[in-house]
DNA sequence: TACAATACCTTGTATCGCAAGGTACTAACA
DNA sequence: TGTTAGTACCTTGCGATACAAGGTATTGTA
């Protein structure tokens, strides 16, 4: 079997509310994110990652900010709306619903 | 926003390794599995269910054999096969791995 | 025989992650 | 000035999957 597969599936959903989780002390831009979802062991391919930030600004979960680099081309750094974190607030409850429910299923 | 999308997806990719968390002590058939998976709160819909066990049936990580019932037509009971065991064993680690990212970026 | 209940399955749709490819801006250097 | 390398943003095509809705088959009962 491939279990990445699975696993890969298993970590789809998570994706959106890891990266809010990320940006709900500070602002940033793409690179960053990758590279602080890898820290966390959580790996994001660019074509992912993309699509998702613009849905995020879509549903106004999402602002961003255009800021100059020392080296390079400038950057779109996001940040948590209010209403992005109301939606977090959410996310950490359905969360900590899915961590009890396979809690109860692995204790049964 | 409909957080119950993000919710919905969240779950998504669960649904096999929690499937496969209740097959490892009994069979179950399919009406069981809607029913205690609810009683776990998570809610699977039989045609979401049905595609599902037949996937895994054909990767060679379910079983099952036909019962009769008191009442109404025969069932299938889903086991887990010894492949699904190990294939299970690479879920919890992965669920595992998942759990640790999470809570990374929560205390961050 | 007709009907209701139960159980299994399929089809069409929408969403999403991912691989690959494309565009644009900046800096360094010949 | 022209070229190249690096960085950053975005799009397209594909496969996988959950879900809603609808369909088929078996059983028991009136």
């Amino acid at each position: 079997m491939n279990t990445d597969n699975t696993k890969s599936q298993m970590r789809k959903g998570m994706l959106e509310y890891c990266i809010m989780l990320l940006l709900r002390h500070q602002p940033c831009y793409a690179n960053d994110i990758i590279q602080r979802l890898h820290e966390a062991r959580m790996i994001v391919m660019e074509g992912t990652l993309y699509p998702l930030l613009s849905r995020l600004k879509r549903d106004g979960l999402l602002g961003y900010e255009w800021r100059e680099s020392t080296q390079g081309p400038p950057r779109k750094y996001y940040v948590l709306t209010s209403e992005g974190q109301q939606a977090l607030a959410q996310l950490d409850a359905s969360w900590e619903e899915i961590e009890r429910t396979v809690n109860f299923l692995k204790n049964e």
